[in-house]
DNA sequence: CATGAATGAGATTTCATTCAT
DNA sequence: AATGAATGAAATCTCATTCAT
């Protein structure tokens, strides 16, 4: 399995730091390669071609992201509670990694309509945990009975999505995790029974 | 003044045909000047780059929008009302024109982040009209008072801006316009006092 | 029509020069850029690639060498003489353009399978002339009833290719149109009758 | 002897495989080791490098071929018999090695001017047959006084493999032993006395 | 005002060969 | 003897912009 040898994630991390501080357009092959600490045909030892690079950069990180939010959202039975849970470890792993929230943020969304679609195809997962909550939410009476739950996941991911970018344009420079208390009120108000 | 001329104009359609057809990346100036009708070197009479084409494609578009939303929330009193117009022209004037929803929700999307950047900056006077819904709406009490004004117009913004993007992915196939009212509903019980 | 302006010739007649002084695979669109007096990117305003470049000198330079052959033989009513026109001019335009002698005898065979399949409908004009001397030979009973047209133009084509291609190889250091005498000789005395 | 080895022999028919069913530049070093089975760095411990593989493959097969040809001609008297057999000879052993055939008469043509001139070396020693019998032919009174012994030589070799050529261009799909007797005819034809 | 032919910089990817194990 | 992971040089083609007419 290529991905589990130490060079797959090593070019991997490589390509965040260098897209991060160099933009996506001005990542060559060549500066990751040499952030790497490996020749430039090493790269297609590891990845089909440029592109296979960016997808599994992406599919790596928000992988792990998907992962490790529902483990810690797993154990919580209250919908409401898991959504605040899901906003404050995003916000976290973000703040985290500041190289990775400019990469998804800013500069992936350069890449050309095919690549965000196979992106896409990968954040559909993250979509589906939002549902999930979302649906629980009704059928547990903490959410109304006739709130669509396309659109409300619309709501919580537009939210979300467009808090992190405008925090990461302004530079990150005021604490993002300290906004998931607020963000976690106006989503679940727009949710919310009663 | 340039922008008065009819060939401006003329090459700004002929820029967002192009752009919505051919995706970001493969509209070239000279598709461009084709569509247009003009010469490719006519181009640069009335423009200073290609960026400056696309920038100035987003402010002449984007004026309109703010002016016309504008006019319309105009006699409006109550916030909450004033909302609703808001996100049901939104829809309506993006449902009228497929070509320029598909170029300012995906195709201008790829631009470097220095050109979005500048778009972001035409994109302000959107977000000054909701910052000034949302405080006249915690004036005058139908929000809540401890409303945070920014968080309020991320919320209304990226839950617009998503609903929108996910419409223009499902390639327009549903009524988007139908989606005002819950949509507004979801956003005016996050902000609503009660 | 890209193919009567100057510069299409221009570019073709620097190709020549550029495979034969540094042979195929040292032959990079940049060195015959430069060799024509043209930017890079100008080469791509004639033709659509590489490729295109190498069957259009082949086909320009084999046209005008088939064209030249026929109007030499049209006014020659013996097949025999004319196989004889037709091996001396072979010889003297190939000896009058030693560049072209080494380009097409020796670095055009080295492109790859389907670049050599597009030269060889090129080439299928030159051997159908061939093939209507020998018809014409058995028709007027110059040649034998029982010749086999097809390996008569075989034979013709071999030797004639062979001729020329150990000439160029031994560095075209002895009069080839000499040999035209001789291999004439040897390919009447194949067909002809008695 | 490295050639002794078993390794040797089967990395050449390896090659000999992987050109025919892939092309000469599809023929990678690494598509070569692992039709023969070993890896890729095997390779260069029996050859110098990948040109060396190339020219051993022509020496090898080419050799025995010329072998073999001479033992069937030894025996023989009259030179112009000798030819039939040489002729026969070669279109029976092309024929039943379809992959060598494909080899030697397309493929192996492709590679550069170093090359093949480095192949022609090998090939000598079969136009030094064809001399020979030629030679004969002269002086025991069958072939013409005056018959130039080197064009007759380009006349039969070019004759030969324009047919093989031909044969092989159009997949194989006729019986090229059948044409040895109306090829050796027109080649006699061209060089014998009367 | 308008034209459009010409420019030329810049990056992905392949593959023969090496060498530590 | 055998392996195979790693190396790194090298070339085609695109397209925004210019400028002589």
């Amino acid at each position: 399995m290529k991905r589990d040898k130490p060079k797959f994630k090593q070019i991997i991390e490589a390509a965040v730091v260098v897209i991060a501080e160099n933009g996506y357009h001005q990542a060559q092959v060549s500066k990751i390669a040499k952030q790497a600490g490996v020749a430039d045909g090493t790269i297609y030892l590891y990845f089909k071609n440029k592109e296979d690079i960016l997808v599994s950069l992406f599919r790596e990180k928000m992988g792990s992201f998907i992962e490790k939010i529902g483990q810690e959202i797993e154990g919580i039975s209250s919908p409401s509670q898991k959504l605040y849970v899901l906003v404050e470890k995003h916000f976290q792993l973000l703040s985290a990694d500041r190289h990775l929230a400019i990469v998804t943020q800013l500069e992936l969304r350069q890449s050309n309509k095919e690549l965000r679609l196979r992106i896409n195809e990968v954040l559909k997962g993250y979509l589906r945990v939002v549902d999930q909550i979302v649906k629980e939410g009704i059928e547990k009476g903490e959410f109304r009975k006739d709130l669509d739950v396309r659109l409300a996941r619309q709501m919580i991911f537009g939210t979300i999505d467009e808090t992190v970018t405008t925090w990461v344009m302004n530079e990150q420079k005021y604490d993002l995790v300290a906004l998931a208390k607020p963000v976690h009120e106006l989503l679940t108000r727009g949710c919310s029974a009663s």
